[in-house]
RNA sequence: GGCCCCGUCGUCCAGAGGCCUAGGACGCUGGGUUUUCAACCCAGAAACGCCGGUUCGAAUCCGGUCGGGGCUGCCA
């Protein structure tokens, strides 16, 4: 069983794309198959090196990786359309010596017999059957002899032994001339399996139209790749079991294109975000202070300094729990940074009071004193002092959140002030009441 | 217009004739927890497009209808 994926580089690697590639991957890896990845260039006006850097690129953030095919190599050459020409051209003739394809104004048409009909199973779809007489004459090569998709896709089809051919069901209704071509060129017609397309929340075919749906603006976001990975396995398919949340592993074990779904799936954000955030939870701790520390010192555009990530190790638990993707991190930490600090006036005043401002000064006494600033001791001491000065805790705490932090919210203040440390709490406090 | 595909809560999925007074998840609403924001826990609202047929019995099978979508390029 060999499967294969054939984007077009003409854009950043699509979601749309990502999917389709992802379900071929997994149906090879569950069948022990190959997975092959070609560049379908023959666009070459709009294709880039640089699109096909980028699609090469978010395949392996995704974990999709290829057995044959671009820069893996194989016993195909390179893969790539465009260093293919001469061999669509050399077939292009042969069809058209055969009169089987005749010539147009400089490009040559294949010819399609208008009778009888062309049959097929679709895995998801079932049996599938177009009359010829609705199929018209194709254009296989461009009146500057460049191959168009159909011939060059199906000549790759053939050439590199694709048994399944799993794309997106925009081009079922091309399916036909595929078959065409491949039974004029007497090769044997691999089973085809139209996918579902994805859909924009306007229900139309998810594009440009939509925002930017490329994979690398999903990474932007800050989603993790097995987050992204997990969520598209649930657009047309489900391991059973209400099962939601799975790894690699699992599905590989569990999936077969005949359970794909036939109907679109429209492509919502809000479900991903959230399963997002499960997989930040789910992460082990070693693993998130690792990605978290990488992140932040990207977003700061600069290394970290030893002091600040010795701070922000103290806060990451807390962080791990709130945050929904890597781009909610440096915002929760940002009061740790050994940088310029500055309290939201606003906030500031909004939390201000007379009996907010006495606790503020009793801890900070208290503080000043205290040798061993652990967690437990900066709970205990704040709380007691809340009740000496019978102060809601609400009263009390927030002033001391929008002091030590500088806006109103933050993690959980006495982990925020235990990561601070000592000398910048009492610091900052008495920058605050200093200005009471 | 022609050809083709599709149709279960707002969204993603479960359901492959009786187990369905239709289940799970996201989101939403209410409540709990609570020093903020979250996270977490509990509860709730929310769907088989419609009409026929087959059958003792249909969300599940068939037909029609309506609705949505795709293709209709010397793009892929």
């Amino acid at each position: 069983m060999k499967l294969r994926i054939a984007p077009s580089p003409t854009g950043h690697l699509h979601i749309g794309n990502a999917r389709t590639a992802l379900f071929n991957w997994l149906y090879a890896r569950a069948n022990n198959g190959t997975f092959l990845v070609r560049i379908d260039d023959t666009d070459t006006a709009r294709s880039s090196e640089e699109y096909i850097n980028d699609i090469v690129k978010n395949f392996k953030w995704l974990g999709i990786d290829w057995d044959e095919g671009i820069q893996v190599g194989g016993p195909h050459g390179e893969y790539k359309q465009s260093l293919r020409f001469d061999r669509y051209r050399e077939i292009a003739e042969s069809l058209l010596s055969r009169g089987l394809a005749y010539e147009d104004e400089g490009a040559i048409r294949f010819k399609v017999p208008n009778e009888n009909s062309i049959v097929f199973d679709d895995i998801t779809r079932g049996s599938m059957k177009f009359e010829l007489s609705d199929v018209e004459d194709f254009i296989i090569l461009r009146s500057d002899k460049s191959p168009t998709y159909h011939l060059a896709s199906t000549v790759d089809d053939i050439d590199y032994e694709i048994t399944t051919i799993a794309r997106g069901e925009d081009i079922l209704s091309s399916t036909p001339k595929h078959i065409l071509l491949m039974q004029a060129l007497n090769a044997d017609v691999p089973t085809f399996c139209h996918l579902p397309l994805l859909f924009g929340p306007d229900g139309k075919k998810l594009s440009k139209r939509h925002g930017d749906t490329s994979v690398s603006s999903f990474r932007d976001m800050g989603l993790l790749p097995e987050a992204l990975f997990n969520y598209m396995c649930l657009l047309g398919w489900a391991p059973g079991n209400d099962l939601e949340i799975f790894d690699k592993d699992l599905v590989i074990q569990k999936f077969d294109l005949a359970n794909v779904l036939p109907n679109p799936a429209i492509f919502d954000t809000t479900k991903l975000l959230w399963m997002n955030g499960q997989y930040i939870r789910n992460t082990s701790d070693d693993d998130f202070t690792l990605s978290a520390l990488e992140k932040i010192s990207q977003d700061l555009d600069r290394e970290l300094f030893e002091k600040e990530i010795s701070r922000i190790k103290k806060i990451l638990p807390s962080v791990q729990e709130r945050i929904e993707t890597l781009n909610d991190l440096t915002p929760q930490i940002k009061f740790l940074l050994d940088e310029p600090f500055e309290v939201n006036q606003e906030e500031w005043d909004s939390v201000n009071s007379s009996e907010g401002q006495s606790y503020l000064m009793s801890i900070r006494e208290i503080f000043k004193s205290l040798e061993d600033f652990s967690l437990s001791n900066i709970e205990n001491i704040m709380r007691e002092e809340l009740k000496n000065k019978d102060t809601k805790p609400k009263i009390g705490f927030q002033i001391t959140r929008v002091s030590v932090t500088g806006t109103k919210v933050s993690p959980p203040l006495f982990e925020s002030i235990y990561a601070l440390g000592k000398d910048a709490v009492l610091a900052r406090l008495a920058e605050s009441i200093e200005k009471l």
